[in-house]
RNA sequence: GGUGGAGUGGCCGAGAGGCGAGGCAACGGCCUGCAAAGCCGUCUACACGGGUUCAAAUCCCGUCUCCACCUCCA
């Protein structure tokens, strides 16, 4: 596999490389579960669930961490504007974003952290800078020293001396420097005591970016190969992970990957505008299938602008592909085929994941099964499904995936659906047949009006639901 | 102030010196009893002004507009 990606580090695409021949290391920063996840989140989590799958795909065995940051500022202060514990406020959330990944399609990552469990882990983190002359403990808080660490701003191009002073505490004269950031953060008065851990600093809790360095390190080792992420990640979070672990002796990610933005009315989505778009509301509009079409078709760095006309959009295209899907499988059986990845798919997603043209390639097969189709050429039929299958799984939409069937139904209910519709379909075929017109459209009609679609095909009727 | 990104046909959305991505919509045709689905075709675009080149959406210079990060952020 000749893989290449976009390293922000480098600023270029680069061949990519594992580290360990055969796998491949990816940590990706999930949430901090404060509130109800939106379109945006989610884009995040399937931009990686793509590449996993690619990964895999190209016979590697993928070992993928995704955190949750479930102690920080914002979740202290919602819950305690809420009167909720902080630990249930941000499981509620840590829930609701679980949910939501589930119903698009995204696999679960090989592990999921959570920032609370690795205190120790932060706090040897922190010694070891301590040790190393990179961090300072004042009062009870601990901070890195941006000076001592030269490769600082490398990641994202900045000079220390244009940076705008981090502004993660108040306490700045304590500060070395008005750009070191805090790693640990000593417990204030009016703050629950179940938000602190004791430390040799005295008791406190973690700065924003220790818990990703500190659990990289525990699962993926001190060097791993993709590090993702949102693009307002890059700096200061990735830039002081980066630092924390390097300062540290890591050598920490080989590649940084960045996504960019959903926007809603030109801006990014976020809940501080007001201008998000909740999944689960989405999800009410369009089937979690579609919105997972209409965030993975777009390149995983480009801005996509969230409006109802592109999510209807995808949603057409998407039952495009669906509705060979189904018709094939229909005529030559679900696994008939094989599961082929035509070239220009696979050049696709080898160049940087270029899922554009990768769908469009899945657009090409769909159109020359769709032919076959129209032929009668089942061999044909067969080899477009397998091949249209394949690449749809790598993608995470395949429409045969039992993932998305509709689950909950009473099958019996089915079966006697079934059953009735076939029933109007054969009077309806018995109308044709004398050339009563009238009739036959009257049934298909009836039908129609209970939401059952009918076609007729050059093998005989066939029906669905309607979407 | 520093750093980075974007402006593409009716719409979404790729591409990044020369062979018209793909989809949606519309229109015409084929198929159909009529539809639906499908197939074929039509609609030749790259913010603006200069420049380089045989050739520019793509490279260079300038201008305008928008967005993002430097504060929590996917």
């Amino acid at each position: 596999m000749s893989l290449r990606l976009y390293d922000t580090a480098a600023r270029a695409v680069r061949d990519f490389t594992p580290l360990r021949a055969g796998q491949a290391s990816m940590y990706v920063c999930g949430l901090t579960p404060q509130g109800p996840p939106h379109v945006g989140h989610v884009r995040s989590a399937l931009v990686f669930d793509v590449l996993r799958r690619w990964l895999t795909a190209g016979g590697l065995e993928v070992t993928y961490v995704r955190n949750v940051t479930d102690i920080e500022d914002k979740i202290l202060t919602r819950a305690a504007e809420h009167g909720v514990p902080w630990w249930a406020w941000a499981y509620r959330y840590e829930l609701a974003v679980t949910h939501a990944y589930d119903a698009l399609g995204v696999l679960p990552p090989t592990y999921e952290p959570r920032a609370t469990g690795h205190i120790p882990d932060m706090v040897a983190l922190i010694e070891r800078l301590i040790e190393r002359g990179h961090a300072y403990a004042v009062g009870g808080d601990v901070y890195f020293d941006v000076r001592s660490f030269p490769g600082y701003g490398e990641l994202t191009r900045q000079t220390l001396r244009d940076l705008q002073p981090a502004a993660d505490t108040e306490t700045d004269e304590r500060k070395r420097d008005p750009r070191d950031f805090a790693l640990w953060k000593a417990a204030k008065p009016g703050e629950p005591e179940t938000a602190a851990w004791p430390t040799p600093w005295g008791r406190g809790r973690p700065g924003w970016h220790i818990e990703c360095s500190a659990m990289a390190e525990r699962y993926l080792g001190a060097e791993f190969d993709v590090h993702g992420g949102g693009l307002d990640l890059r700096f200061p979070h990735h830039e002081n992970e980066r630092a924390q672990s390097m300062a540290a002796g890591d050598d920490f990610a080989q590649y940084w990957l960045h996504h960019g933005w959903v926007t809603l009315g030109g801006e990014k989505m976020s809940k501080s505008l007001g201008n998000t778009a909740q999944v689960d509301e989405v999800v009410k509009r369009v089937r979690p299938v579609e919105l997972r079409y209409y965030l993975v078709a777009p390149h995983y760095r480009s801005t996509i602008e969230f409006t109802d006309a592109a999510l209807a959009e995808a949603g057409a295209a998407y039952r495009r592909l669906e509705t060979f899907v189904r018709r094939a499988a229909e005529r030559v059986g679900e696994d008939a085929g094989k599961p082929e990845l035509v070239p220009e798919f696979r050049a696709a997603l080898d160049d940087d994941l270029g899922t554009p043209a990768a769908v469009a390639a899945v657009h090409e097969a769909v159109r020359q099964g769709n032919t076959a189709l129209a032929d009668g050429q089942d061999d044909a039929v067969a080899a477009a499904l397998g091949s249209v299958r394949a690449m749809l799984a790598v993608l995470g939409l395949d429409p045969l995936d039992p993932h998305w069937s509709t689950g909950g139904s009473d099958d019996r209910l089915t079966e006697v659906t079934g059953g009735l519709v076939g029933l109007a379909l054969e009077q309806r075929q018995a109308a044709r047949a004398r050339r009563d017109y009238a009739a036959a459209d009257a049934i298909r009609d009836q039908l129609t009006a209970l939401g059952v679609q009918v076609e007729d095909t050059p093998n005989g009727p066939r029906w669905e639901l309607s979407r």
